[in-house]
Order: C-alpha cells, then sequence, then structure tokens
DNA sequence: GCTTGAATTTGACTTAAATCAAATTCCAGG
DNA sequence: CCTGGAATTTGATTTAAGTCAAATTCAAGC
C-alpha cells in the first residue's frame, strides 16, 4: 500500500470547508497544509483501516464513500456509520492508541491522511485547530446519540425514513440533489447500521413505494414525499 | 443554584487517576488545579445541564450518579448513558455552544465545574492534557459504538447481562465489589438505555434469577455466575 | 451476448418483545 | 404506624420483525 506522494494543499481544496475550520488567517491557513502529509487511494471493498491496527492518522475523504463497522468475537457485525466527502474517519483510535472498528471504501476512495500528533501540535498553536478538533469529536458524539434514540425506540420505518432523510441532507450540503440519491451500500449493510434484517429493509423500501412516497430502482432513490418522511421520524407511532 | 465557593485542588483529590492524565511533573499539576472553578451539587432528580443550554463547562463527577437523556420532539425518551464519580459528562455541547441532551442526578451528587475555555486553554500548554481531552471523547465515542452493537443486533438478555458486567467493571475500578451493586435507575431508565420495555427488564431479572446466574432485592442485585452472563454477551445465540 | 453468483424481493410462518391489565411490593410523608 | 402513589412483577395476548425458503433481478467477467 504506498502512499502517493503528492503535495497537498488544504488551503485551495474544495472540501475545505467541510474538513477545516473557517476564517483562519493567511499564516494560519499555511500552518494548516502541514496537517496533511499524504494522500491514500482505497479501493471499494478495501480497508482504509481494521480493528487492532496501530492508530497513527486521522482521515479527512476526499473522494468515495465509507462504512465503519464493529465486529464482535462471535460472528456478529454492526456497521457504526456511513462516512462521505469531508468526513473524517479515525477517531475511535485515539483512546487506546489503536482502531477498535474496521473502515471499508463502499467505492473508490481518495483520503487525506493527517497524522494525529501533528494535529495535536498544530492545535496547540492555531486555536482554531483546536476547537474545530473537539466540534468534530463532539459532533460524532452527537451523531451517536441520534443513533441510539433511533436504535433505541424507533420502528423499521421511521428508522428507514431517518436514515434516507440524514443522507440526503447530507449529499445536498454537498451540492448534491435534496431528492435523489445512490445507496452506496448493499441491503444488508443499511439492516446492520439500523438494527434490522435485509429483509425488513428491502420490505420497508417495497412499502414506501407502495405508499408514493419514494421510488427506488435498485440502489437508486428518488424521495416523492420528504414531508411523508420528516412526519415519520417527528411523529410518535399512534398515542392509544 | 448557587455554586458552592470551595477552593478545589485536583492535585490532592482521590478521583484524580480517574479524571486526571497520569505521571505529570510538579509543575503542570499545579496548572491543571485551575481547571476547577467550582464545584456544584445536583440534588437526586433535578438536573446539571438540559438539553438547549448554553454550554460553558465540562463536569466531572465527584460523588453521586447521573443519567444522560434524549427526548425527541414527540415524546420519545432515550438514556444514552450513566455516569459515576470519575467520569466526564458534558461532551456533546461543544458541538454546537448548547448542551443536546438532559443530565439528570440519579442520587444526589457533586460535580467539579470545568470551564472549557480554560480547558482549551491549558491543554495547548500542558500536553498531557491536551492528549487527556481527546483521549475521553474518543473514549465516548468508542462506548457508543459499544451500545449501537448492543442496541442493533443483541437479544433482551444479552443486553441486560452486557449491562450489569458492564456497571460493575467501572464499579470495581472505583474500588466496589466486583459482584454485588445497587442500580440506581428504575426498570424504566434501564429499559430505555437498553431498548427494552420496563417489563422486559423485569423478566428478564426474573429469568436471571430462576437460572441462578444473579439474586435480585429490588434494586440490590448479586451476581452468583459471573461467567454466564459472559458467555451470554459473547456468545452468538444458536447457529441453527 | 452468456453465464454465474450476488443482491434483492416476496411469501409463509415463527418468535421475541411489546402491549394491556392486574396484583403486589415498596417507600416517603403525614 | 398508616396510607397513597410509584415501582415492580407477573400473566394473557398481540404484533412487528425475524426466519426460512424460493423466485427474480442484476452486474461483472468470460
Amino acid at each position: 500500500m504506498k502512499p502517493e506522494a503528492i503535495k497537498v494543499a488544504c488551503s485551495n481544496c474544495n472540501l475545505r470547508e467541510l474538513c477545516m475550520p473557517m476564517g483562519l488567517s493567511e499564516n494560519d491557513l499555511e500552518r494548516l497544509d502541514y496537517l496533511v502529509t499524504t494522500r491514500r487511494k482505497v479501493k471499494r471493498g478495501s480497508t482504509l483501516f481494521s480493528n487492532g491496527d496501530k492508530f497513527i492518522s486521522l482521515y479527512a475523504i476526499r473522494t468515495g464513500f465509507f462504512k465503519t463497522c464493529l465486529a464482535s468475537e462471535d460472528g456478529r457485525d454492526q456497521v457504526t456509520g456511513f462516512q462521505m466527502a469531508g468526513e473524517i474517519i479515525g477517531l475511535d483510535g485515539i483512546v487506546n492508541d489503536q482502531h477498535s472498528c474496521d473502515a471499508v471504501a463502499l467505492e473508490d476512495a481518495e483520503v487525506c491522511v493527517m497524522p494525529f500528533d501533528r494535529i495535536e501540535e498544530i492545535s496547540r498553536e492555531v486555536t482554531a485547530l483546536q476547537h474545530h478538533v473537539h466540534k468534530i469529536m463532539s459532533r460524532e458524539i452527537v451523531r451517536e446519540h441520534g443513533v441510539m434514540l433511533l436504535l433505541g425506540s424507533m420502528r423499521a420505518e421511521e428508522r428507514l425514513a431517518a436514515f434516507l432523510l440524514n443522507l440526503v441532507q447530507r449529499l445536498h450540503s454537498r451540492g448534491f440533489s435534496q431528492t435523489e440519491l445512490v445507496l452506496r451500500m448493499t441491503r444488508e449493510e443499511i439492516g446492520s447500521y439500523l438494527g434490522l434484517k435485509l429483509e425488513t429493509v428491502s420490505r420497508t423500501f417495497s412499502k414506501f413505494v407502495d405508499d408514493g412516497i419514494v421510488e427506488v430502482k435498485q440502489r437508486h432513490v428518488k424521495i416523492l414525499d420528504p414531508e411523508a418522511l420528516q412526519r415519520m421520524v417527528n411523529t410518535q407511532p399512534q398515542c392509544h
């Protein structure tokens, strides 16, 4: 796995607004260019890092789509998240200096490699970066709270609705359509993330189609009635 | 809510090993005493902070027991964690400068108030603190991964077994018994955390008692067969 | 353009947990 | 010590999702 030896500059990357703190001075911006040492390409299906790997770097996703998943000793497998361009991956590794999950590319991807000791070094000097790192970690904690709410108290339809809305919202903030998306993952991976079996995911998609809420052609999804999805997520099922 | 005006020193606190980084120089240790501005007492049943409150400080729990919970717009409620002495609470607030969950004391408690701007300031100068803050946040992320696995793929018995083992393990590392514990929360709160209804929690406790795995007298639990619990967590149900 | 294996859909049936309901136990406060 | 409300337990029943199985669609490689 030979890292590409491209010299990289965050300062003129078009994902800057997603990865990096805003409103930096010229001088600080220059410092940040030293965060990313190299880029690394990850082929679809291969792992960026695996459970047990030594933790060295965080990764900013430049292109492509990842899943992170946890495998317990027995065969159980839980997808803990799906990550797309502009998002940071690898935070799980900090606490024990080794990764505790697998990060698998669901399509050919490229990431910016940011050695964590360098992140720590620069954030001692650039306050905006320090804030930013803290916010990224806090955001991940809050996201996971949301997933706990989903897994702990929602029914299958609500889970899938929340999942679809979350995906299009993130895609939309990256300039993609608010109503159409291509799923990068299988029904089984969606199911693992949502705590459902793949058959249930498939059936729930079919139900949405019957109800005229979405159109589904394989992995292509068009959302016809976003409000209906939103209502499912917001509304407690039925109060008897 | 008048904060107590006690001068506080982490350097001779007996929870130091749980809250604070290890192996500091005399000099650095002294700096850390400026982290905690005040202590605050929280009565059983009242909140340390609520969803929407402005985020100012992290809190180190000195005594007592908390739950954090998320309330969605509809009535749904999800307990996202239980926290005990030596643990840090409030990380959810960093990302949006306001808290996104409620922290409720389940018994009379006292916390050390650590203004976050001061944490950031000192961690720019004391590298060990910087590392420590990062590790604490990463640990929370990894903990939540584990909860996702639990909620996404475990059956009721496995969830409760994992819950009990986690509690005694944390209590044990605080010098308490490895086999006996007093639950600080109701069956309903346990259920909310585990994604189960309170009746299911109660039934599962009863089953464990029938099987001779635990003794339960109200909130007092004695674990008779920890290995049995461990097997439940480790072992995939039955492979047909 | 076939072929093959993977992914997906759909149906029939089962089951774990939820729901509804009632009885019991336990405290906290008068 | 007694009382009332909350917490807990237990039982009967329902239901959402899981399981098992088969058919269908799709996509990648020859």
